[in-house]
DNA sequence: ACCTGAACACCGTTCAAGT
DNA sequence: ACCTGAACACCGTTCAAGT
C-alpha cells in the first residue's frame, strides 16, 4: 500500500538515492499507522521498512534502535493531548477542577484513538518531550490554582494513574462473551457474558463516574490543604 | 542456577524420562521467577527451558503457546490478591468503603511485588480464573452492601483502572534524574530531577491520596444512587 | 506420554559495499 | 550521507524420531 515508489524517486539505482527516501518523521508516522491498524506486534523493522518501500536496515540511518522508534511513536501520540487549559489558571481563575476534567477527557480521548500503543504510554513519562510538557502543564496549573507543590505532584500522578488505567484495561471488553465460562463458578457474574456487548457504554460511564468521584474527593482535600480559604500558591 | 539435573532425574537417557521432568506448574513458577528477576523480555522459550534443564520444544508438551503461558503467570500473580473482605459484606455490614480500601491495597501490593508483569495484568480480565474471581468478589460485595448492580459494575471497573494505572506508571520513577533535561524547556519542572530519588514516597502518597479521594467521591455517589437511605440491594 | 534435535519462518541489528 | 544484501544471534513453533 505504501511500498510503490518509482524509479525516479529511488534515483534509478540501488545504494544512495538522489533524495533521501526516508526521514525520521516518515518512519514514525508509518509506524503509528501500522500500530493502530495491526497492533504493536506487527511493527517489525522488516515489515515497517516494507511499508515504506525500503529494506529493513535502512531504518537504522534514522533511528538508533527499535525501542527509540517506539518511544517516538508514543511521543507523537502524546502530542495530541491538550494542556492549554492549565495555562489559563492563576490570578482570578482558580477553577482547577474544570481544567483537570477537560485535560483528563482530552488525555483519554487521545489514548482511546490509539489503543494498541497505550501499554507503552502507560509505563511512565521517560524522556519523551510531550510527556514532560504534559507533566509541566498539569503541575504548573495546579500550583497556580492554589495547590501546594507537594500536593500538586500527587494530584498529577494520581490523575495519570486513573486515565491511563482506564485507557488500558477496557474493563468490559476483557470479559469473554461466552456464558459457559461463568456458570456455577462465579456466583455474581451470571450476566458477565453480556458485558462485552455493552463495553463502550460501560467503559465510558465507569470513566465518567470515576473522574467525577475523584474530583469530588479532591475538592474536599483542596479545602483541607489550603485551610479552607483561597490562599495564594506557595512559593517554591 | 536451575539447570543442573542429575542423570538419575533425567532417566539416564534422552527421549522420555522415567518421571516427567516438567509440569505446567513448574513451568509457570519458573517463568514468574524469570519475569520478576529479569523482565518480560527475558522469558523466551529457549531461555526458560534452559532454566528448567530441558530443551526449548519440551515446553509445548505442557502449554499450547507462549501467550497461554504468560496468561498463566498473570493468573498466578492474581491469585495473591485478597478478596475475602467482600464476602463479609451484606446484612448488617455495609461498610463497602473499608472493603474497597483493603482490596485496593492488597491488589496494589500484589502488583508492586511483580512490577514486570503489570503491563499484561492491566490489559483486562480475559479468561483468567483469578481475574474473574476478583471481579466476582468485588461486584458481589458491592451489591450486597447496597450498590445498584449497574453502579457496582462501574465502581469495580473504575477501581481497577486506578489500581492498575498506579501499579503501571510508577510516576516519579519515570522522570529522568538528569537536571539538564528540564532546564529552560519546562518552566515548572525545575525540581523534577529530584523525583526519581523520592519515587517510592511519591508513588505511595499519590496512591493513598487518590484512593482516599476516590472513596470520598464514591461515598457521595452512594448516597445519591441509594436515595440517601440504606435501601436493600436490588434483586437481579 | 514426554523428551530430543533439526528445521522453518521469522526477529533486531551490524557491517562491508555501493553511489 | 543513505541505501543495499549478507550475515549473526536470536525468536516461537512444528515435527519426526526416540523411549
Amino acid at each position: 500500500m505504501m511500498g510503490d515508489r518509482t524509479a525516479v524517486d529511488r534515483g534509478n539505482a540501488v545504494a544512495r538515492p538522489r533524495r533521501p527516501l526516508l526521514s525520521r518523521d516518515r518512519i514514525v508516522a508509518a509506524a503509528l499507522v501500522l500500530v493502530d491498524a495491526e497492533g504493536l506486534d506487527a511493527v517489525s523493522t522488516r515489515r515497517l521498512a516494507n511499508e515504506l518501500g525500503v529494506s529493513g536496515p535502512s531504518l537504522y540511518n534514522h533511528v538508533a534502535t527499535k525501542e527509540e522508534l517506539i518511544d517516538s511513536v508514543v511521543d507523537a501520540v502524546l502530542g495530541e493531548v491538550d494542556t492549554s487549559m492549565f495555562a489559563r489558571l492563576g490570578g482570578d481563575d482558580r477553577d482547577w477542577r474544570a481544567a483537570l476534567a477537560a485535560w483528563a477527557e482530552s488525555y483519554r480521548a487521545t489514548l482511546a484513538a490509539h489503543p494498541n500503543i497505550v501499554p507503552v504510554v502507560a509505563q511512565g513519562p521517560g524522556r519523551r518531550p510531550h510527556a514532560l510538557r504534559i507533566a509541566d502543564g498539569v503541575f504548573g496549573g495546579l500550583v497556580a490554582a492554589g495547590w501546594p507543590r507537594r500536593e500538586a505532584t500527587r494530584v498529577g500522578a494520581l490523575m495519570r494513574y486513573f486515565v491511563t488505567g482506564s485507557a488500558l484495561g477496557s474493563f468490559a471488553g476483557g470479559f469473554p462473551d461466552d456464558a459457559t465460562v461463568y456458570e456455577a463458578n462465579y456466583s455474581h457474574l451470571g450476566q458477565a457474558h453480556l458485558l462485552a456487548a455493552r463495553q463502550q457504554e460501560i467503559n465510558e460511564s465507569a470513566f465518567a463516574v470515576g473522574l467525577g468521584a475523584l474530583l469530588d474527593g479532591l475538592e474536599l482535600r483542596y479545602r483541607a490543604v489550603t485551610s479552607g480559604g483561597d490562599a495564594p500558591a506557595q512559593v517554591p
